[in-house]
RNA sequence: GGGUCGUUAACUCAGCUGGUAGAGUAUCUGACUUUUAAUCAGAGAGUCGCGCGUUCGAGCCGCGCACGACCCA
């Protein structure tokens, strides 16, 4: 079974004889009373080749990055999570016996210090070793110290190795961390209250795609996994909460690509009497204001193209956007015919079922979405694509809708919500008509969600924020899967 | 789904016109008690992604497949 290598096979030797030697390999009895980052402070006011004057001991425990050997002593660069540290070993201060073992560890051990600080005559900060613990033994090399890790299928796959090794990539998972913490403390600061809805639903709502199907044993029933929380959040809009939020994961069974994982992570946020011009104000808020705090500045440059997200932010509407943009004649927007023609000559495929809204949207997205490289909000969809979304009372055409794009990139859509049983039951049954052949999509109509709207429900608006792009946008990331800790990849044999 | 590129030691990468597989790091042995990519001397380490074909001979040429990256739909 086992194709041994030789430095597999080394380090399995090298750990056996230390276990004969009486050392335990995975000890349990080490609890670093320091972190890495604490003692880093205390060093300051150290010159170089001088030991702290009190004689303070200290204990810290992390995974060995790098030694550097020496006959009876030795330097080691120790990691922990909040940094990292040099260690000195010297074998008159550790003693025989622990410096014997010593030498058999190895880089990647995982090991426990105790000592005092010094400073080196480089003026290194560094922890005298008083007192040493294996707490756990590596078995595996790490990767090569100068270049790291850099075939991206390894540290998709391998991601407890390019965290060890990659900085850039611990620090795009800390961030990403912080970002959804601070759009909680956001929302918790305007009173919205965070919600858990179904993972598993038995008709998949709120969005137009394909879901994934498990089956419940006990009920012997079909569940989906979500597509979106929309239809529940919402549901709660009429149980009376009047500010909801959601950040958790949807499940949309589709390809793979830079911006495709299929379980994605979603904000959805829903405020019962507001309107979609609210939710623009708010958006431009959260964003700018987080990533002044993550990044330090409004100025941000995503893979090489400069950002600026300082409010306020731009705002179009579909048509103009499509006039002032993709620079369309106007007298062609307002004829159904001419923008259905325009469509077909710019190579667009439209069903049968399509009209000019679909057109409209379809020539947005070839023309326009890429030039928005910065904050652009882009309001009026045609009610033909906006299922969920509330009529414009002056232009029932149109809704009242925006969607957020940023580097060319869709990350939020939200719209002023329906709450009229009616023309919802109407526009369900025309989405489930349009379905065509492909059951995958909407299987039934979710009538329980049509009950729920007939108690009423309040005005509202509601909007969702994809968080992996936004992360993405963040931090810097050319792809989905640099933002999420294990992408899902084809299985590696 | 289509196109382009990639896959060689644990890691990062070379590999000429087809002629017995190379380096650095890591590892092992020896020297070395303040190094910073430590240094010095020596050694071991390979299913060249997988399969088939062409050839006296394939890491290299051809076909197919797998995985990945980028572009397009």
């Amino acid at each position: 079974m086992s194709q041994d290598n030789q430095t597999l096979k080394q380090r399995r030797e090298k750990a056996e004889s230390l276990e004969a030697a009486g050392t335990n390999l995975y000890s349990n009895n080490f609890k670093p009373a320091n972190t890495v980052q604490e003692l880093l402070p205390k060093g300051e006011f150290l010159e170089a080749q001088e030991t702290e004057p009190r004689t303070n001991s200290y204990s810290v425990a992390g995974r060995i990055m790098a030694m550097r050997k020496f006959g009876k002593a030795a330097f080691c660069q120790l990691s922990d999570q909040t940094g990292h540290i040099q260690i000195y070993l010297k074998k008159d201060k550790l003693g025989d016996q622990a410096f014997e073992a010593f030498k058999k560890w190895d880089i990647g051990d995982i090991v426990g210090i105790i000592g005092t600080l010094f400073k080196t005559k480089v003026g290194e900060l560094s922890i005298a070793a008083t007192e040493t613990t294996l707490i756990s033994k590596s078995l595996r090399p790490l990767p090569e110290k100068w270049h790291g890790l850099t075939d991206v299928e390894t540290r998709y796959r391998q991601r407890y190795v390019d965290l060890i090794v990659t900085p850039e990539s611990r620090e795009t998972f800390k961030k990403r961390v912080e970002i959804i913490k601070l759009i909680r403390e956001y929302l918790s600061s305007k009173d919205f209250m965070e919600v858990e809805t179904p993972m598993m639903q038995p008709v998949p709502g709120g969005a137009t795609a394909k879901p994934f199907k498990t089956h419940h044993n006990a009920l012997d029933m079909e569940l989906y996994l979500r597509i979106a929380p929309e239809l529940y959040l919402k549901r709660l809009l009429v149980g009376g909460f009047e500010r909801v939020f959601e950040i958790n994961r949807n499940f949309r069974n589709e390809g793979l690509s830079t911006r495709h994982n299929p379980e994605f992570t979603m904000l959805e946020f829903y405020q019962a009497y507001a309107t979609y011009e609210d939710l623009i104000d708010l958006t431009e808020e959260m964003i700018s204001s987080i990533c002044q705090k993550v990044n330090g500045t409004m100025n941000i440059s995503y893979q090489g193209t400069e950002v600026n997200l300082s409010p306020p932010w731009k705002r179009l509407s579909m048509d103009q956007a499509l006039i002032e943009v993709a620079g369309i004649d106007e007298a062609i927007l307002h004829d159904d015919q001419k923008v259905m023609a325009l469509a077909k000559e710019k190579g667009i495929q439209l069903d049968k079922l399509a009209g000019s809204g679909k057109a409209k949207t379809e020539l947005f997205e070839l023309l326009v979405e890429e030039k928005l490289i910065d904050p652009t909000f882009i309001t009026s969809y045609p009610t033909e694509v906006s299922p969920l979304a509330r009529r414009n009372d002056e232009d029932p055409t149109v809704t009242d809708r925006f969607e957020l794009f940023i580097t060319g990139r869709e990350l939020a859509n939200a719209f002023s919500e329906l709450n009229d049983p009616r023309d919802q039951l109407q526009r369900f049954e025309k989405q489930i008509a349009d379905r065509g052949d492909d059951e995958e999509i909407h299987p039934e109509l979710d009538s329980d969600y049509i009950r729920a709207l007939e108690y009423g429900m309040p005005s509202a608006a509601g909007e969702g924020i994809g968080i992996d792009r936004l992360v993405m946008l963040l931090t810097d990331a050319p792809s989905i899967r640099d933002v999420i800790l294990f992408p899902h990849l084809k299985p590696e044999n």
